[in-house]
DNA sequence: GGGCTAGAATTGGTCCGTCCAAATTGGTAG
DNA sequence: CTACCAATTTGGACGGACCAATTCTAGCCC
């Protein structure tokens, strides 16, 4: 496989130090030049890394010093690159996108209902109709939350709302989805809230449904959130250990 | 006032140009040597302008030429350019962000409920206390909306909310903010809905609260949307007879 | 006529060195 | 202590060169 260019890599290492606050909001980066010298690359490819950042909403780039924005101004893609800052994803990033994922997916079914097409409908209560199902793999059961996500968003008939989405799922999907599937968590809250949305779902009644959607995603948010924090308590344990070694 | 690095005139053309339909998902840009041509800049200005390009997902680069990306593939940070794209901004893109920001406004009132300190709480219900009033003006009206979105989503206490919210809004403030604070509109509805929230808040029900957000916005993208669709029937109207002059 | 292959052409990636305008820094004088 | 100025450092931009990867085209074969 090909490797990326030395701008996407000097701008992942740099973002990932401004992500993981090596540098205060407000603080200057390091000179192109200094940059290229601890690179080793050329001055350009600095500068083509320094715009992407730019670009991400991370940093002010101008004569004088580049400097660190707060990360409020960033663009809603930085999320992605929180979720992989460690070995572990840091389970407060996943339980702030996870419920955020709530808010999109709760007014996602409230305008699907709305405007999707019978066909849509009907595919989309099929989905549900199988995530009410019992013995469903945990990948089969990701892969039908996955799709139905997509195809609310889609259905929602509008591109800012799947615009959204996309930037919510997209570090799930990239950085920890894999995993996710491995870990058994006691879904029968979750069995319930499906039925609850299939039910609201098929007979089109939208705040319902849409409030089976909330308290579907909720609880998807906790449960992933504690897969993350076990995660977390487990290899702090073998950390302290091999801190001791 | 210093003008813009080359870099990000080039790009903000090249963006314009793609979201306006241009080019097409899948097809190749012009090549960078090209391009430098075109804009009579050296080619490093077309390289940093299409990262730039890159990092808004609107364009793959890569050895053999660079390729547009389908829309949807998009950061929502090209949300805030879709806005500027003609003279007046496209009723559908009001319409579609202001419906994004209501999921938003629902699920940050709830959260809000549930996490806001007591001071924030206090906050928040004077801003809908003197949203209640009948003899603001339609700038200070505004400006309470923008604080309350804005305090909303603080106090929700979710980074990615803020995140979510802010690449919503940004397209707003800085581009059709003064427009709308300009018209009036017919806002008892508003008022209704208004005071419905600030009675639900005040008394912390949270799905109240938030159906009332909800309802809320709701009425704020119908009015919003409204205000774009006589512009853009009147311009046209103009446009239409200036070509026969 | 279509498919395949090889070579040419074009593409992006990277580098070197240079120069200029804008901002910062440090020293000095009042 | 403050203001000013010169020196230094910063980002912005340029011309040109070279290389690896991809695309395109022409020729050949079935």
């Amino acid at each position: 496989m090909k490797s990326a260019p030395l701008s996407e890599r000097i701008s992942a290492e740099l973002r990932d130090e401004i992500l993981r606050g090596r540098y205060r909001p407000g603080e200057r980066l390091p000179s192109e030049r200094d940059l290229a010298q601890r690179f080793e690359v050329h001055r350009g490819a600095v500068r083509e890394a320094l715009k992407k950042l730019e670009q991400l909403g991370l940093a002010k780039i101008e004569a004088g010093g580049a400097r660190v924005n707060p990360l409020e101004e960033a663009s809603l893609d930085v999320v992605r690159h929180m979720l992989t800052l460690s070995d572990s994803p840091d389970p407060r990033v996943v339980y702030e996108v996870f419920e955020a994922t709530s808010g999109v997916m709760a007014l996602g079914v409230r305008l699907c209902l709305e405007r999707a097409s019978a066909e849509d409908h009907q595919q989309i209560s099929n989905l549900l109709r199988e995530l009410c199902q019992t013995e469903l793999t945990r990948a089969r059961e990701f892969e039908l939350f996955v799709e139905f996500g997509e195809r609310v968003a889609q259905a929602s008939g509008n591109t800012v709302i799947m615009l959204v989405h996309r930037g919510l799922r997209i570090g799930i999907l990239e950085n920890i989805y894999e995993e996710l599937v491995l870990v058994d968590t006691d879904n029968r809250e979750q069995l319930e809230r499906v039925k609850e949305l299939a039910l609201a779902f098929e007979a089109r009644e939208g705040p319902a449904a849409s409030e089976a959607a909330y308290s579907l995603a909720v609880d998807m948010r906790n449960r992933m959130t504690k897969i993350f924090e076990a995660r977390l308590a487990s290899s702090g344990a073998d950390t302290d250990r091999r801190n001791f070694s």
